[in-house]
DNA sequence: ATGGGGGCCTGCCGGC
DNA sequence: TGCCGGCAGGCCCCCA
């Protein structure tokens, strides 16, 4: 599911093909997805020259030489697919449109991005690059886990006194920006700390302990993207999954990986969602 | 303010 | 084999 590293990988798989690069044609095939488009969005599109792509927590930004930023998130199971361009040693054909296709820039150089989203819990806008700090969906987010406002100090205070369990508070986007349900049970295997546990009950050495744990379990799984990336490049040209080991996510039932520990991973289902966690050594 | 739950949406998978 | 219920989950919104 693209949380932070699967949006990043996805960032840097469309540096190439839209920076710097004209949209020749954009085409949008509904209303909407998660939300309606804004108005005549393919029109305000077409012809704009993409300057850089950015990523804030899991949304792409690409700012346009139009003064206005195109705002991409993925949600659930939003795609890019890159075609019509050399990638690796391999040229990508156009390949028939399929199901879902909601969205397709074709830049100016005849590569083409399609955005594909079954479940329409991805969004786009568009919106003047100016006001992007103020725009509802980023304005209350969170500071980025790998920036530098993200520190003991923060997380420490953010969390004193609350009663949510520290899964649901490491969740909350507010909180920390980027964290899904994979990288959060991941964060707190390799801490240790029960996904239970309330977050303002945890001690000030737990919660300082997080913060390094969470910028590592990000900084490998956007290494891992990187490394997929070039493979997909070579494969097909869908950015952004990539299969990826993990310690405890989806492996209820299987032995812990701490060496020595003899326990299965469990699973708890909090706030509707699932927790994977090792019952001894996550405390 | 805070915490918890509902709902959106489709594809997939297990069970019958 | 086909159907069907449950599940997956990011994030807004509503409610207590």
């Amino acid at each position: 599911m693209p949380e932070l590293p699967e949006v990043e990988t996805v960032r840097r798989g469309l540096v190439p093909v839209m920076e710097g690069q004209i949209i020749a044609l954009a085409t949008v095939n509904r209303d909407g997805l998660r939300w309606p488009f804004p108005p005549r969005m393919a029109d305000r599109l077409t012809g704009a020259r993409v300057g850089g792509l950015r990523r804030q927590s899991k949304y792409i930004l690409a700012d346009l030489s139009t003064a206005e930023t195109l705002l991409i998130h993925l949600g659930m199971s939003g795609r890019m697919l890159i075609s019509g361009q050399m990638l690796g040693d391999f040229h990508h054909d156009h390949p028939a449109p399929q199901k879902h296709d909601h969205v397709v820039l074709t830049m100016a150089s005849g590569a083409r991005i399609t955005f594909n989203d079954a479940r329409r819990f991805g969004a786009m806008d568009l919106f003047a690059t100016a006001t992007a700090d103020s725009h509802p969906l980023l304005a209350a987010l969170g500071p980025e886990p790998l920036g530098n406002a993200f520190d003991e100090r923060y997380l420490i205070d953010r969390l004193r006194g609350r009663n949510t369990p520290i899964k649901s508070a490491l969740l909350d986007q507010h909180v920390v920006a980027g964290l899904g349900n994979i990288y959060v049970c991941e964060t707190l295997y390799r801490a240790r700390i029960a996904p239970q546990t309330k977050a303002g009950d945890l001690t000030v050495a737990q919660v300082a302990g997080l913060v390094p744990i969470i910028r590592d379990v990000l900084a490998e799984a956007i290494e891992a993207g990187g490394s997929s990336l070039r493979d997909f490049r070579q494969a097909d040209g869908e950015l952004g999954y990539f299969q990826h080991s993990f310690q405890v996510y989806d492996r209820e039932g299987q032995p812990c990986l701490t060496p020595g520990c003899a326990a299965t991973v469990g699973r708890i289902v909090q706030s509707g969602r699932s927790s994977f966690y090792c019952p001894i050594c996550q405390r």
